[in-house]
DNA sequence: ATATGGCAGATTGCATGCAATCTGAGCACC
DNA sequence: GGTGCTCAGATTGCATGCAATCTGCCATAT
């Protein structure tokens, strides 16, 4: 059973819409900027149908406005709607934590954690953060809050914080300030509030990963990044 | 300016998705029941193309499940998943009422909540709430709602409490019981956390807000409803 | 000079045909 | 009797053509 997989090959749809996420998050398009079915089929050498599709899902995640008969455009995130953002995103995640504390944590889920917290560390070891570790540090980032999505068991969470990460600098795929210190100190955080999960602390829990998201939100409006 | 909307009417697409959702929503389909483009179509009169569209739409609100190559079918709601989507809500909620005493009500703001709250006490006088006055009702409940969301001036949080009203009995647009004691109740809770608003005191409209959606999850429990 | 009407190009909305994939029944083989 | 293969029907994925709508420009009238 390890060969090309039968069943979910992704579609072309699929394929569009993940180029164009990417696209879209990396800055290549001008905020308001519409998006032409034809011109984007040509450069990504499919029709319009699964651009159609593409842009009728990324409308969905919030990242692209729709007019009927006018077709879509990006969405432009100004500074009062990514601190919105963050303020929808530390309830959610705090809601995560509680869920995930209240009804603590099997053995895989913790073990999962554990991996990812040591990969952190190792990763800091260092006493400074080079270059060459953001993407690697992002990805732990990324993999630490997933990982509490999944364990809070509650599916509809899963879907909002989904869309709540469309939000370009809100998002926990986006590291904001590689300062080490700040780094140093969120993944502190992580460990913090699993071992408040571990002790099945989920008031502590849920305030400390409201603090976590909201120092980030504070990073973002020091550095007045954007 | 008054002639007959020259741009956004609504496509074919839309329209199918809003036929669509309406029948989920009233238990049309069978949870699980596989949705065929073809036959849909020929049901509502139009191509394969608007069903389509329309199908990914309510797919992405969370209404149906898609897997490649085989299609749509209506998710099913279990009860534990319609539990997490209350809890989700009052998590959201209490938000939105929180943002909206920090901020205050501007003079249209006040004066429509004020005018819903009137229509609710003239429903409610009477001391029963007869069948007929159901719908009534039903809609001025929405109505509260909807109105504190765009006051809290938060577009994320309107989107994703517009996605936890997908899950049928936790949304507001479906009220779980009419018995006149549990309905005169919640709107005298829609009253305190007016006040709350007008006082500007965000932690008690938070916290009013919270305790009004976990009371008609309580009579969801206890009712047993569907 | 400004406002109004209308045409032409561009773009989206929809229908339809074909290719790719899935599903299930029947049959050969162990 | 059970297991795996083959193939036909059914269904979705995609490409393409045509109709409907929008946008901008230009002519014309006031």
């Amino acid at each position: 059973m390890t060969g090309p997989g039968p069943t979910d090959r992704p579609t072309r749809s699929a394929s569009v819409a993940e180029q164009l996420r990417s696209a879209i998050l990396a800055g290549t398009f001008q905020p308001g900027e519409r998006l032409r079915e034809v011109s984007l089929g040509e450069q990504l050498h499919v029709s319009r149908t699964p651009v159609r599709l593409a842009l009728q899902a990324l409308a969905g995640d919030g990242l692209l406005e729709y007019v009927p008969n006018r077709g879509y455009s990006v969405r432009a995130f100004d500074r009062v709607t990514i601190l919105q953002a963050f303020e929808v995103r530390a309830a959610l995640e705090g809601l995560a934590a509680r869920f995930t504390a209240e009804r603590g944590l099997d053995g895989a889920e913790q073990a999962g954690l554990e991996r990812i917290l040591a990969e952190g560390d190792a990763l800091l070891q260092a006493g400074s953060m080079p270059e060459a570790s953001r993407p690697a540090y992002t990805r732990i980032n990324a993999a630490f809050h997933e990982a509490l999505h999944r364990a809070s068991r509650n599916r509809m969470i899963g879907e909002m914080l989904r869309i709540s990460q469309q939000v370009p600098l809100s998002s926990y795929r986006q590291v904001v300030a590689f300062e080490h210190g700040l780094v140093r100190r969120r993944h502190d955080d992580h460990h913090r509030i699993f071992e408040a999960i571990l002790l099945r602390d989920a008031g502590r829990a849920d305030g400390l990963m409201r603090d976590h998201v909201g120092s980030i939100r504070a990073a973002f409006l020091g550095g007045g990044a954007a």
